[in-house]
This record gives C-alpha cells, sequence and structure tokens, in this order.
RNA sequence: GCGCCCGUAGCUCAGUUGGAUAGAGCAGCGGACUUCUAAUCCGCAGGCCGCAGGUUCGAAUCCUGCCGGGCGCGCCA
C-alpha cells in the first residue's frame, strides 16, 4: 500500500523527533484542491504544540528529510499553515490502474472480511399486502451492501423475515373473508382496523371464479426451498365460507398469505433482489424456539412477572422501559418472537448481523440488543441500520402511503413508471440516514435528467468508441502499462487519478454501510469520461495515441461495470428507449 | 415532557469521519453539434453551513444551550 509506505518514512524522520508510531496516527488524505498534491498530511500542525514548535518550520524539515524507495513519490512540498504535500509519480498511478485490470481488479488486497458469515436482513415487510415505496429502498440498500460485504471478503447472506404468525395475518384473512362475503351477497360487517386495500377486493373477486384446483395451482408457484411450509387451503371460497367462522377465517387467511407472499417474492425478483433465506415466524412458534428462548432468559434472572404477563428487564440493559415478553393473555409478544429469532440467527452461526429497519422502530433498538446482551450474545454483534422515509411526490403533492387507507405506491407501480434502474440509483444518491424526497412526476417525465442516464451514456460512450475502433480495424488489445505511460492530457489524468480509487471507495462503502458513495463515485467517474471525451480526440491518425486513450476507455468502462453490478444496475451497450 | 434523526445555494442533496478558497445536480443566464453519440461539454450567477457560545494551530463536521422540522415513547407489529 502506498499510504503505508508514505506513513512508515515518515515515522523514520520523525524518530529525530522522539516521536514513535505509538505517539502519532499519521493521517494522510486527498486535498481537495489538485494543485496541493494527490495525498497531504497533517503531521507537522498535529505535532507543532507538542514539540513547541512552528509546524510551517517543522513542515519544512520533516519535508527535506524524508526520503522514499523507487521513484514512488514526485515531489514534496509544504504548503499553508503546515501541510506537507506528496504528488505521486505518473508511473506509479499508472501502475495502480492497471492493477485494477487483473480478473480481481485489484480488489485481492481489500478482502479483509476473511469470509466471516454476516446476516443482512431487508424489507421483512408484514405479508399483508403488496410490497411499497420503503421496501424498494431497504431493498436497494440491503442488496448493495450485501454485494459490498462479499466484495471485500466477507461471506453475506441476505433475509427476509415473514411475519405471519401474528394478529396482523388474522386480521387480513378477516378483511379478506369480509370482502368475499360482500361479493358473495353476504350481510358483513367489515373487520375493525381492516385492510381496505384495493388488492383484497381484487383477490376476492379472483376467488369467486376460483375451483379448488386453481386455488391449489396457485400455490404451485412457490417451487424454493424457503417457501416449503407455504401451502394452499383445501378446497375453494366456497367451502372456506360455510366453515365455522374461526375455521373460516384461517382458511381465508392463509390465501391471503400465500398470494400476498407470491406477490412480494415476484417485485422482490423484478427490482433484483435476491434472498438466500426467507425466514418465517410461525416455523419459530412450531420448533418451540420462542419458549426455548424465553426459558434461557429466565434462567439469567432478567426476567419477571407482573400484573399476569412476562416481562424482561429491559431496564437493566439500558432500554427506559421494562418490556413485556408473554401477553396477560399467555399470547407471546412481538418482541419475545423477534428475539428468538435473532437468537436463532446467532445460533445458525453468523458472526454479526445487520438488520434495516424503519425510523419508527429506532425505540426497539435498545431492547433487542439488550435481550440479545442478555442471552450472552455481545451487543453489537447486532447492527442495527436505520432508513429514513421516503416521501413519494405526486403533483407536487405527498402521497399518503398508509396501508390501512387502502392508498399507497406499491414497488412494482415505482418500477413500472420509473424503472428498477432508476429507483434504485435515486435510492442509493442519498446516505440511509437522510430522508429522501422522490418526485415521481420528475423521474418519469424528465428521466434524460436523471443522474443514472448520465451513468449510463458514459458507458454506452465507451462501448461506441470501442466499436468505433474496431470498424476502423483498431484492436486495442489488454490495456498495458507502457502505453497508458504516454497519457499527457491534464483530462486524461483526471481520470486515471479518479479510477484507482476504485478500491477504497468499495472499502468504505461497505464499512461505512454507505453504499451512496458508490452512485457519488460512478457519477464523477461518468463526469470526468464526458469531460475527457469532449477533450480529447480518442481515434486519431496517431497510432500511440489512439492506443492510449482507448487503454483508458477499456479502464474507465471496467470500473463502471464494476461499480454498477453492485448497485445492480444495467450496464448498457448503447443507450435506446429501454434505459 | 423524555429519546433518536435532520437543518448546507431558489429546489433536491454531497461534503472522504477535524483541514487549505464549502461542492454537485436541477431551476436561471450565456456559449459549443459539416465532430469518435449534444441523454454531452464549457462559462456566468447563486452561501451568516438554523442561532449563540465553547473545545484548538484549524469547526459545516466535536461539546453545551436555544430555535425549527420529522419519528418514536403499547400487554400493536
Amino acid at each position: 500500500m502506498l499510504e503505508e509506505l508514505i506513513k512508515k518514512s515518515l515515522l523514520a524522520v520523525l524518530e529525530k523527533y522522539s516521536v514513535f508510531e505509538e505517539d502519532i496516527d499519521i493521517q494522510l488524505e486527498k486535498p481537495r484542491d489538485r494543485s496541493h498534491g494527490d495525498l497531504s498530511t497533517n503531521l507537522a500542525l498535529m505535532l507543532g504544540g507538542r514539540l513547541q514548535r512552528k509546524p510551517r518550520e517543522l513542515a519544512g524539515e520533516i519535508a527535506a528529510e524524508v526520503s522514499f524507495p523507487g521513484d514512488v513519490i514526485e515531489s514534496v512540498e509544504i504548503a499553508g499553515p503546515g501541510f506537507i504535500n506528496f504528488r505521486i509519480a505518473s508511473a506509479y498511478q499508472v501502475d495502480l490502474l492497471m492493477d485494477l485490470w487483473g480478473p480481481e481488479g485489484a480488489l485481492e488486497a481489500i478482502k479483509t472480511g476473511a469470509q466471516k458469515r454476516i446476516n443482512v436482513e431487508f424489507i421483512s415487510a408484514n405479508p399483508t399486502g403488496p410490497l411499497n415505496v420503503v421496501s424498494a429502498r431497504a431493498g436497494a440498500f440491503g442488496m448493495t451492501l450485501v454485494r459490498l460485504l462479499d466484495a471485500i471478503g466477507y461471506d453475506a447472506h441476505a433475509e427476509y423475515y415473514v411475519n405471519d404468525a401474528g394478529l396482523q395475518v388474522g386480521l387480513l384473512g378477516r378483511s379478506l373473508r369480509a370482502h368475499y362475503l360482500q361479493l358473495a351477497g353476504d350481510e358483513v360487517e367489515f373487520p375493525e382496523n381492516g385492510y381496505h386495500g384495493r388488492y383484497l377486493e381484487i383477490m376476492a373477486a379472483e376467488l369467486m371464479e376460483q375451483d379448488s384446483l386453481a386455488v391449489k395451482k396457485a400455490a404451485s408457484a412457490f417451487d424454493d426451498e424457503s417457501f416449503q411450509r407455504i401451502t394452499a387451503p383445501e378446497g375453494n371460497a366456497e367451502d372456506w365460507r360455510k366453515k365455522p367462522e374461526e375455521d373460516s377465517v384461517r382458511c381465508f387467511s392463509k390465501y391471503a398469505l400465500m398470494k400476498i407472499l407470491s406477490w412480494q417474492r415476484e417485485t422482490c425478483r423484478r427490482f433484483g433482489l435476491r434472498f438466500e433465506t426467507w425466514y418465517f415466524e410461525s416455523e419459530l412458534h412450531e420448533t418451540k424456539r420462542v419458549e426455548r428462548a424465553l426459558e434461557r432468559l429466565r434462567k439469567t434472572e432478567s426476567v419477571f412477572e407482573e400484573d399476569d404477563a412476562v416481562w424482561f428487564r429491559a431496564t437493566d440493559y439500558g432500554d427506559e422501559k421494562d418490556r413485556v415478553l408473554v401477553r396477560t393473555d399467555g399470547m407471546p409478544t412481538y418482541f419475545l418472537a423477534d428475539l428468538a429469532y435473532h437468537y436463532h440467527k446467532f445460533q445458525r452461526g453468523f458472526e454479526h448481523a445487520i438488520d434495516f429497519w424503519g425510523p419508527d422502530h429506532h425505540g426497539y433498538i435498545q431492547r433487542m440488543q439488550g435481550a440479545m446482551e442478555a442471552l450472552g450474545v455481545a451487543r453489537d454483534w447486532l447492527e442495527v441500520q436505520i432508513l429514513q422515509h421516503v416521501t413519494f411526490l405526486e403533483d407536487g403533492r405527498p402521497i399518503n402511503m398508509s396501508k390501512r387507507q387502502g392508498q399507497f405506491v406499491t414497488m412494482d407501480a415505482l418500477m413500472d413508471e420509473v424503472g428498477a434502474d432508476v429507483a434504485k440509483f435515486i435510492f442509493l444518491t442519498r446516505k440511509p440516514n437522510s430522508h429522501l424526497e422522490f418526485d415521481l412526476d420528475l423521474a418519469k417525465e424528465q428521466s434524460n435528467e436523471n443522474p443514472v442516464f448520465y451513468v449510463k451514456y458514459a458507458h454506452a460512450r465507451i462501448c461506441s468508441v470501442l466499436r468505433n475502433a474496431a470498424e476502423a480495424g483498431i484492436d486495442p488489445g489488454e490495456p498495458d502499462a507502457e502505453v497508458l505511460k504516454r497519457l499527457d492530457q491534464d483530462a486524461e489524468w483526471n481520470l486515471v487519478r479518479e479510477l484507482i480509487r476504485l478500491p477504497q471507495v468499495i472499502v468504505s462503502a461497505a464499512n461505512s454501510r454507505e453504499p451512496h458513495r458508490l452512485t457519488g463515485y460512478i457519477s464523477e467517474i461518468a463526469g470526468l469520461y464526458h469531460q475527457f471525451y469532449h477533450q480529447c480526440k480518442i481515434i486519431t491518425d496517431d497510432e500511440q495515441t489512439t492506443l492510449a486513450r482507448l487503454h483508458l476507455s477499456l479502464m474507465t468502462q471496467r470500473v463502471l461495470r464494476r461499480v454498477l453490478e453492485l448497485i445492480g444496475i444495467d450496464a448498457p451497450e448503447r443507450m435506446g428507449e429501454k434505459n
């Protein structure tokens, strides 16, 4: 690593001042202003006070004495109040660039994850309706983070938790049943707080037409292992209708759950989300994991009974209040099931777990981590990322997204209107913890001005240049260091300097859980390529120049593809209707 | 009331974890297509980084207090 080398060389000089490695954390950073060199350190400023020296003077001495092996550093200068600025030799920058070309694309060096297994859980929406746009944002973040973690050498596992055992599913069945009975002409009272979504009306209408064979067939959509436990209820809606209310509701619930999960899964596929596991809450109950988790927790003396309920002493673990585990009616709370779920996640051998939650769940973090701690799992084993809400604007006005009102923007509608790629890109331009305002009209009507096209266009433009080269009978072959070293224009080097940042961008995006750094990075790359394209004619009469610029184009293409792959966006060969 | 998040150009947001003259896109104004794709590029204009203190060589960034906005504070999930 270049930075390590510079630090080592600086430390060698610092010994004269009786400053050693353990005394100081040398910081190297890329200056904003390029005239300040490629890398800069503030160490003279940091040491000035301690050594009773003027920082600028000190910087001068250090700069004069420091030396580097090889021809890596071209120049060392002091500037400002005492910064020491380094200029990296262009030949060395070309070497760094070439590292990006191999099959691992210079990423071998950043694979620090040691194949540790990390579970990344996201979306986990209630199975009570189609996925909405909040889930879309979570999907874009979660899936990209999984790929980022894999890229730096972890074994990341995408997981979706299905709350199929709670009261909401019963309410869903009750609502579907009410819709159905209404269609069938029965007098029914709609359940209090029931689901009024149009999708349930449609589902009820479909049910009118379906015989038991059709119902069974609907279940066969689930072929993969995660969904083995999902089956269709026997018979058809007419049969269910005749049953006693409780049995009847159960059948309608089962059917609704099955249908909605098939929608959700299809929507995820369409959005490019690949979950390795769909984990069902009902399985936790069936396998007695909920009870066992409670038993285990009881042994820790952080459980007590009061008012006929069972409580977790969450206040001992940093929470504001103690929390109920088992309600007065003997039913476990969502919290207990969820904690059993996370404990099982731990038992399944994940060394770390990352959950993406909505902002309304942030008050839930303390009790969850507290309970895990009580069970003997380190507090930071579970990491919770809060994703702020998305406000969708249509006609300049926010859209009400309450499911209960039956009026919300679905993820499918979003993909229909703006496309999956545009949506993903926009979601990933903001950091997780900031609110996102998504103007639907702007995204679909003025989609040419969307940043995602800017990046795609840069990629397509490169493809076009390469096609033209091929047509002119030029075969650039593989990028070559000797050829690239002939680059001599500012626009070319601006691009080179940015391209070689790829590894560190990936590392920082992964470790900070901020995938939005990727979109910023490729927007920058795309911009620099467009500038280069305008400033430097690529295919010229000069064979050497042509070759060097084609190689630079190939490198840019490689980097754009790599990052677009991480985000899950298509890199088109040419721009057209579809993009 | 308590807790968490946010406040940066007219709008939407970045700001490399404390660095040098605070950036980009959109909107506005002015330029560049006989050209390897103009879905692009170049230029201009736009700022009390919510306010006030503090920490130090140095603060949009860290600490404290206000102001303003969002969310949470269930034996719901």
